[in-house]
DNA sequence: ATATCTCTCGAAAACGTTTTCGTGTTGAAA
DNA sequence: TTTCAACACGAAAACGTTTTCGAGAGATAT
């Protein structure tokens, strides 16, 4: 087992000093074509590769970046990672993948100890508890000793900072709308507590979209599910006492539990009725009926925010000026076979 | 925006050396208490935070680790990423993942770049490509570096290293004398193609079950899928024109894409076939009907794999003593609705 | 012969820590 | 008064690089 090389062993074994072995492997001409080609024949056979540590030490660079998300298992922030890393790694970059479990703690503690020089900057969706707390002292903090940060999909308002997020409003708007153009009344709402940035926002647009074509808002019909583990029976309530013609959901696993509840009461889908989903994931497709839904681009989102953390760390002049930027995703409705 | 302090500049503001400071902070009995707590209040004023990279280059340890993984869309590596960042995040260490996207290549420049330092071990899954053209220096190199390896899943023989893996041999045995013993003869098997390693393994156990059971093996109910992307009419084929009773699919899409095209066909799951599938992810879940499966712990895996890795990392013996472990998880097979 | 220039190379600082060792001061014991 | 221990702190090395600056040797020009 051979240990690592250093410069300076290298250095020793040739007899000549540090800086020749460093200037010689740079080709750098002040050294002299023999020495030159001595020492990186040497250096080829001892293998040596600089040390990334030290370098970043001296560069201050990492060429580390690191991404926080709530979940790795929902499909949605695997896509995001998997965009991250292409243009990363495309420019150089690493991708340190932490999870918040949806914990403000962890979240915190990720970041803290993270910025303590690991990294070069953060792209990151908020925790649901960091949105219900409305506590953001750790991103400020980042932020203000001059770490980039770049959110998406869940931000707040209370950061200033790049993002990368859909219209959220519009989507859910379109969908409605899309249900309402097909003659539908009753149109039902499965939904997240409003703390969920992205499920308030989506209420909102299926809201405006019923306010706008006139048609009254049944309390019935809008179901805000807390707890994302057990909510089985809630949307079977839904089903069977207020018989929905059309179904809005935030999330795939909300209409996939819907579908499976209406096979479970006999309700024929989409002849008794249509469903409409929120993340074009791996369920959606593969569901029976495969189910239509408001495509989320996470792949896009993960690029774009990574470009745009990246321009941000290469060029130094945009850190004074801050002009921060929100990029909006296109968003489309992919209609499969649970509309009509 | 205030940058980061250091210990320099704690130094000069406060009039004392360098070493004071440091021992300051980490409570060194050397120091009076009249000073330390002048330093540790004005640290704290100033947050303080000490550079990782500079301990990580003083220390050679960098408290992080790799994991190479092929992609990161298929549920079962996210759920294994989630075990070791649990582990690892427990152990203060931090996660680094790559993707490998199935190719060589990647892999191979990931691990070069991360092996000059910036990381302390690997976990790893090895790519297709990798393993079709089973060149493993790029891992034999690193290893002999001195830095420790795991390999969890798609793992190879012609490496000594600890690895995590199933019985897929055995696991799909069972679901095969599953089958059997359901009183099935025509029993099909939907694979990938024989050099991805656990496809090899699974297929084997498929066979030997048959044949362990006197049920000759029809080539034409075995179905080896090369191009991932495109195999519906495959299957379409082997449903149409030999009729199986029961199908074992190697992993999960495969196995719903046969019940849509059995659904196409006008054939009932599970009174006309009955179908197993490998890898207990979320689509198994939330199809319709929802599909038996041999589950596959990828959590436990992940977090096996960080344990071994993190326990490898701190005994400094072992490293020597090389005595590499073989943990096989255990499997389960979960019956659902695509079986009776 | 002297001055100047070019070519090679080495010394040293810098990045931010931790830690070992030394040193000066104080107080008490002899 | 001398000696010695305890105490409080600083200097410097070390981790592995890159880079600036200077310096010696040889060659060329005056």
């Amino acid at each position: 087992m051979k240990r690592k090389v250093t410069l300076k062993q290298i250095a020793k074994e040739l007899d000549v000093s540090i800086s020749t072995v460093s200037k010689s492997l740079r080709d750098s001409p002040e050294i002299s074509e023999d020495t030159r080609q001595k020492v990186q024949a040497f250096a080829k056979l001892y293998n040596y590769k600089p040390n990334n540590i030290a370098l970043s030490l001296k560069n201050k660079k990492t060429k580390t970046i690191c991404i926080i998300i709530p979940e790795i298992i929902h499909h949605f922030f695997a896509t995001v990672i998997s965009g991250v890393e292409h243009v990363a790694n495309e420019n150089g970059y690493n991708v340190l993948v932490c999870l918040s479990d949806e914990s403000f703690d962890k979240e915190v503690i990720n970041m803290e100890m993270l910025a303590g020089g690991s990294i070069d900057g953060f792209i990151m969706s908020l925790s649901k508890e960091t949105q219900q707390r409305r506590d953001f002292h750790h991103i400020t903090e980042v932020i203000n000793q001059g770490m980039p940060v770049v959110m998406f999909d869940r931000v707040t308002n209370d950061i200033l900072c790049d993002k990368v997020i859909i219209d959220d409003n519009l989507a859910a708007y379109n969908a409605t709308r899309f249900f309402i153009h097909k003659g539908y009344k009753k149109i039902a709402l499965i939904t997240t507590v409003d703390y969920v940035s992205v499920g308030k926002l989506r209420t909102d647009g299926y809201t405006k979209a019923m306010m706008d074509h006139d048609l009254k808002i049944d309390q019935n019909l809008i179901l805000k599910i807390e707890d994302t583990d057990n909510f089985d029976a809630q949307i079977e309530t839904l089903l069977r006492e207020h018989q929905p013609e059309a179904i809005f959901a935030v999330n795939e696993i909300f209409a996939v539990t819907a579908i499976k509840i209406a096979g479970k009461l006999g309700i024929q889908i989409p002849n008794d009725i249509s469903i409409i989903g929120f993340t074009d994931g791996i369920i959606s497709k593969y569901s029976t009926p495969s189910i239509s839904t408001v495509s989320q681009n996470g792949v896009k989102m993960g690029e774009k925010a990574a470009k745009m953390l990246i321009e941000r760390l290469e060029n130094e002049e945009m850190e004074n000026e801050e002009h921060y930027k929100t990029e909006v995703i296109e968003t489309a409705l992919v209609e499969r076979e649970s509309t009509r």
